[in-house]
Formats: structure tokens, sequence, C-alpha cells
DNA sequence: TTGTAGGCGTTATCAC
DNA sequence: GTGATAACGCCTACAA
């Protein structure tokens, strides 16, 4: 018995085979310049050394990886990993690899994770929620690595990104909750620096405000430090909780919540409830992402829905035309969202 | 100015330093055979020209990636995504990569995504809640490919592995509703196929039951295909709770539930509730995980729980300890679970 | 239609 | 200490 490489390589089923190193490529390759009983021979040593090509080696003469660097700031964040997971169907889908990083919005990180990533292991790059710093960026650029951002939008917005219109998003968030009677309504975000979408989202209060005539009233906004604390990383449930169970005793309430996201969102209810304020009859919430859970919590939230899935399956899809020099005809996509009216808002018109 | 190039080489950096290309390679790997002189030079010239390690071309050399594949049922749920977290902290800490492969529970899936992971591409394989098919993991085996499971455990059994002790863990929960008074204890759970996890949590049901010398009722057991539908995947919400919706309009209760995850709990708590049947005043529940709801949802739920991201930065660990071939002391790491007690259990001892 | 040979960017082995 | 040079496994002109 001849001892077989565990490893075959082209060349030992080149020698196996009894032809030359190249026909056993154009056969792997699928080139059709072989003729079919030679294809035939091939085939039988490949099979019969159970060869499987070396994608690093192909990979340093090709210059392509066949893999998609992604980069989120929190995969444990319901929001994200429901993205997430709509890119890796894509990619699966269309034959690549995805390597993932983890930011917790950390700018410093950020930037290590890409230039790990850039520095020729990966054929593209998807960013979620990134950080404002185009300088961070730059290097990408140069280097003429595919690019696009998920949620996120640069200044110079000639990026390619899927997004939606967080302004109109809030905006008609307001409008809904005017409808339904409110005047007083307060608003709980992150801080604004270094991230768009949340600035996007703020905009669209203050403008949804104006158009209805509402006058803004800073009791009633809470933007904290305390959510971009390191040390409280992915904890934003708790962190509202506390934050607002000072706020509650602190401050006069509105008589109706926009937060900029769902989890928020139910850390907010859970401080009202405990100091027996009524959701949604003393105050209503609306969060934002319409993520899993918002049915099953009490009351189930009324939220700004995103497409997450369809977001990371989008995003995805135009990387990869994009990588594979697809004719792209709008690399700015804007995708809709939709209030999804469940029972954490409550008509306050008969008062 | 003479040009230079986009990805300069390591010879590019040798030309400009007027070295040897081998001696580029040393100052890069740190190698102290360089007289200072000389590696002041070379530093000089990498920092001139940019240059970049290619990482692929040192991995056809030295045969290592630095990659670590890490293949789960489903990265959006919850409990997964911690653990996935957790690895993440692990691999960045250690200098790795991750790729990450989604299965949902298809072991034909499982057994793709394992074949183009291991064509030479990854140092080692993580692997969370795979099949019970050991066929699927010969090859990886055979390849000497370093394999860590996490939450499963193979019947046989001297794989590295890091679990939990799931016959315990239900038991435990036995007895502690038995203590609260409880005789009718039902069950929610996956099918028992190809999932040790599972069968083992149905074992720890059957034990607890025999121990506090309770008669098992297949009425109170629900164990339905449903929850593995292709078509239904990520959705156990929803299944548990048109599951229970029916349920309850055919069968007797049981005064408690033991459910194998939290998302079940929520989907039975959400059903029985709109049934007018009170949690925990009519009927107890628990669940198991302890994902970051639980104390956001009415009322907030006991379960058992993992120490999802612990699991995580374990098995990344105890994979990469493998693969740099550290002293193992113990590769198969059992870690503790614990029930915690909030609102959704009640005593019925007055009864 | 098939074979030869050069090179992708490293590292490692030897000489010097 | 330093410098040639041969691999690693593959792809792709180009030659035959």
């Amino acid at each position: 018995m001849p001892n077989q490489p565990i490893n075959p390589s082209i060349k030992d089923i080149a020698k196996e085979a009894g032809v030359a190193i190249s026909t056993v490529s154009y056969v792997v390759n699928n080139k059709d310049l072989v003729a079919d009983k030679t294809k035939e021979k091939v085939l039988k040593a490949i099979d019969k050394l159970g060869y499987n090509p070396n994608y690093i080696a192909r990979s340093l003469r090709t210059k392509k990886t066949s893999t998609i660097g992604v980069i989120v700031y929190d995969i444990s964040n319901p929001f994200v990993a429901q993205m997430v997971k709509g890119m890796e169907e894509v990619v699966k889908k269309r034959g690549y690899m995805m390597v993932l990083g983890c930011t917790f919005n950390d700018s410093i990180e950020e930037e290590r994770q890409i230039n790990v990533m850039i520095n020729q292991f990966i054929d593209g790059l998807l960013i979620v929620s990134g950080s404002d710093n185009e300088k961070i960026y730059k290097k990408i650029i140069n280097r003429k690595i595919p690019l696009v951002f998920i949620d996120r939008e640069l200044e110079n917005n000639d990026r390619a990104s899927v997004i939606i219109n967080n302004v109109d998003a809030v905006e008609k968030a307001i409008d809904y909750l005017f409808l339904m009677g409110h005047k007083k309504i307060g608003y709980i975000s992150y801080p604004l620096e270094n991230q768009t979408t949340i600035k996007q989202r703020y905009c669209g209060y203050l403008k949804g405000l104006k158009k209805n005539s509402l006058a803004y009233d800073p009791e009633y906004v809470v933007i904290d430090k305390k959510f971009m604390d390191k040390e409280l990383e992915g904890k934003d449930m708790e962190i509202t909780y506390n934050l607002m169970q000072q706020f509650i005793k602190l401050k006069k309430l509105p008589t109706a919540f926009i937060t900029i996201s769902d989890i928020i969102a139910y850390g907010l209810i859970k401080a009202l409830k405990e100091n027996n304020i009524k959701v949604p009859e003393d105050v209503s919430v609306i969060g934002f992402d319409n993520i899993m859970f918002d049915d099953y919590i009490s009351p189930p939230l009324t939220t700004i829905k995103q497409p997450k899935r369809t977001m990371g399956i989008t995003g995805m899809n135009l990387l990869l035309d994009i990588i594979e020099g697809k004719n792209i005809e709008n690399s700015r996509i804007v995708l809709p969202t939709e209030i999804i009216k469940r029972q954490s808002v409550k008509s306050i018109s008969l008062y």
C-alpha cells in the first residue's frame, strides 16, 4: 500500500493520475480545457486520495480570500444578532465566509480590528454602526477594499450603506403620539457624540415636536453618559432602569416616552411599573427596533420596527455585488421603518 | 519620487533598507538575531513604506492561520449570542480571529460548514450544540484539528468539552418545586432525538420526579416536533405560544412547568396569561438559561442559570490551549448551574 | 489538449 | 549577524 499523504496537494493528484499539475488545476477549477478522458482520470485520483484544494495557497495567488469581515458593536444585542443572522444566510449562499469582530463602541478597538482584518485577510468589510471617526476608514478606502456600512451614515455620504430614515422614523412616532392626544413627550437616548444614527433620531424628535407645535422641555429628555460606560457595556436595560428610578423621584413625568431602543424601553417600563406608574395608563412608551421579545413583555411594546434581518441581507448582498464587480444601481439603500402598534401606547384624547 | 508599492512586501523592505529578505523577516518576527543598527534600518524602512506582513503567505508557510471556526445553531438566540460574545473576548485577547457559521440544527448544513472550515482554513473548531452524528466529526479528528464542544457531550465522551450538568440542573429544579409544594410538574421540551443536552434534561426530569416520589404523567409533558420545523426556525416563543393555546383547551394543567429554555417559558407564560391563568398564582414556571430579559418580563422569570459568557470564554480558552500545545489538566469542564429565584414560582404548600 | 515554469510573500535552513 | 535560497500549494502564461 502506497503511503497516502494526509493532505494531498495538487501535485500528488497529478502524480497519481499521471498528468501534469496544471491539468489537475484545470479540472479542479472547471476550466473546459481538458479532454473528458483525462478529466475522468483526474477526478478518480482526487476521489481516491481525498483531495481538497488549499484555500490559503489559492488566496496567495489570486488575492481573493472569499472572506468577509463583519464589525459590530455587540453580538449579544438582539438587534445586532438578528442582522448578523441575515448576513450569515447570504454569505453561506454565495460561498463566502464571515469573520466577526465586536468593538463595543470603542473606536480604538474598532481601528485595531479593522487593521487586523484588512491585512490582506478579507475581500470586503461590513461595518455596523461604527464610530463617526472618518479617519479610521481612510485606510480601507486607500487600499480599495470594498466597504459597506449598515445602520449608519458618515458625514461624507458617498459611501455604500444600508440605512433607515431615522429622522423620519422618530418624527412619525411623535405624530402618532400626538394623534393619540399626547402633548408631553419624553425622549431617552444615548449621548449624541460620534453616532450619526443617534443624532438623526434626536433630530427627528426635535423636528416632530416642532411640526406638531409641541414645546421642547429639557425636563423630559434623558440623555446620559452612563450608556457609554465601558464597565456597563451591554447593560442598557439596567442602566435605564437605574436612571429612571432616580428620574421618577426628581422630575415630572411626560405622558409618553420615545426611546432609541426596545432594550431601553424595557428598562424604562420596569422602573415605571415598580413605582406604581401604569403603562400605558399613566405613561405611554414607544421603543425602537421591534426585537423578538416585544410581544412577550407586559404590556406588549409599541415600537418602531427596523427590518433587521433584511438590513443584514441587503448589506451583505450589496457588499458582495461590489466585490464581484457587479453593476450597482444604488449604493445607498434606505429601508422602510414601520410603527408596530401594540399595547404600550394609550390614547389620552378624552382628558 | 520613487513609486511606492501599495502593499509593500518583505522584499520591498529589504531593498529599501539595503539588507537581505531574511533579515527583515527576523526583525518582523522579533527574533533576536539582528544587530541593533541593522534592526533600526529595517524598522525605518518598514515605517516609511508602511509594511504589513501578509498573513496569507505566512499561513501558507507556517500552516497556522490564527483563525478559529465557531459553529453555532443560531446566532440570534440570546443564549448563543452571549456565549459567542465570551468567545470573541478571548479570541481578541489571544490574537486570533473567529469565523462564524450557523447551522440551524441541520446536520447536513453542519457537515458542509465544517468541511469548508477545515479545508486548511482554521486552526481549531468550537462547536456549540452540534448534532449527535459522530460521523461528521470523524474527519476533524482524522485531520487532527483541535476540537472543543460547548453545551454538548458526545456518547464518546473523551472529547474536549465545556458543559453543565443537565441532569442535575433539572433535578434540582424539581426538588425546588417539590419543596414549594408542587406535585404536578409539567415539562416542555424539544424532541429528544440527536441532542444529548435535551436528552439529559429529560433524564433529569424523570429522575427528579422519581426522587420525590412523584408520578410521571404524560398529560403534563409537551415534546413537539414543531420545534424542529425548518420553517419555524428561531421562533420558539411563537411555537410554544401556539402549542400551549391548544394544550390549555385540551388537557389538564399541572401546577408548575419546567421548560428547557427561557424563550419557551416566555411563550408559555403569554399563552397562560391570555387564558386568564395567572402566573405564578395558578401555574408556576421555571425556565432555563437566565437570559438578560428574565428580569424584565412579568412575572420576572425563575430559571436555571447557565453561565453563558463563561462557557464561551472557557471553551475558547480550552481550545486555544490545545492549539498552542499547553498542558491541559482537564479537557472536560463542567460548569455550575444555579436556580435564580424570581417571581414565576409560588409556594402552594398551604393548599 | 497537455506540460513547463515562474511567482504570490513568507519562513526556515544553511552557508558564509 | 547576515544573506541566499528552497520550499509552502496553487494559478496561469506560454510553449509544445
